[in-house]
DNA sequence: TACAATGTTTTAAG
DNA sequence: CCTTAAAACATTGT
């Protein structure tokens, strides 16, 4: 589920729990969402903290809590991951790999593939993985310019599957991916390199435009996009191109089933 | 049954 | 060291 704009909404239906103590935390300790940390650690650390705060970066989110010092708890909700408020009572199913407990109430992470992870980090400063991040979609250093060097770095593969790098893209996922290429008019599999300086103009523009208005809508309140986005017909076979009303086409392109409108990609 | 699912990471090869 | 493609991960739903 998570890309750029459902990571937002799950982000803040955190913020329930803002300025309250974890009472205690339940975890699946030898759950795969953990490679990544000790869960001892979470044990150690966050029952005793106050959420102080939260932020996200593409499809990672970080929560900042405070005890002694500061807590950092970083998320990444997979493919399946989600983040949600439960009443004072609710107690850990099998797929909420992480939960944390206020008087209030019961802040849940749940991911029944557990393809999410979580980080830990404990100090003053930001940890490294909160640290070393790429220009954000949104922000004023992602420019035209850093498009076109991404894109010349990796001037090979499909702009498809260079769309859904995160180093160059961070929050793009499989339908922010073809929604854009929809609107840019590009065909999915020709190489990232292969664009022209009017094709890599309008792809700019597509990229921020689709997550400006993601942002809007599904960050918001989880609302669908605008009607007349192909958001709509993607998932459903025999789904139109918005624009011309000719069919869709299913391809497989970097390892991912990529919809797009031959009459209007070229 | 078999395959696909809004995602990364690892592996192996060039 | 860098880039690229494919397999792997764990579970559910069609």
């Amino acid at each position: 589920m998570p890309e750029l704009a459902e990571v937002e909404f799950f982000r803040k239906e955190w913020n329930a729990g803002l300025g309250e103590d974890v009472t205690r935390i339940a975890l699946h300790p030898r759950s795969r969402l953990f490679r990544r940390c000790d869960p001892h650690a979470l044990q150690r650390h966050l029952p005793g903290a106050r959420l102080e705060g939260s932020d996200a970066h593409g499809k990672k989110l970080l929560f900042y809590l405070q005890r002694e010092s500061k807590v950092w708890l970083g998320l990444h909700l997979g493919m399946t991951g989600k983040l949600w408020v439960a009443p004072v009572g609710y107690e850990a199913q099998k797929h909420d790999h992480l939960v944390l407990f206020q008087r209030d109430r019961v802040l849940v992470f749940s991911d029944s593939r557990q393809f999410g992870g979580v980080e830990l980090a404990v100090g003053e400063d930001a940890p490294a993985w909160w640290r070393e991040l790429p220009p954000a979609i949104l922000s004023p250093e992602f420019t035209e310019e850093h498009l076109t060097r991404f894109l010349q770095r990796h001037r090979r593969p499909a702009i498809k599957g260079v769309l859904l790098m995160q180093e160059g893209f961070p929050g793009l996922g499989n339908w922010m991916a073809d929604e854009i290429l929809w609107r840019a008019g590009i065909k999915p599999v020709r190489p990232a390199g292969s664009l022209s300086a009017g094709e890599r103009e309008a792809l700019f523009q597509a990229v921020r435009f689709v997550c400006r208005g993601a942002m809007k809508t599904v960050g918001k309140d989880f609302r669908d996009p605008p009607a007349n986005w192909l958001f709509h017909q993607r998932w459903k076979k025999g789904g139109c191109c918005p624009a011309t009303g000719r069919p869709l086409l299913y391809d497989r392109i970097a390892g991912r089933t990529t919809c797009w409108s031959p009459a209007r990609q070229h």
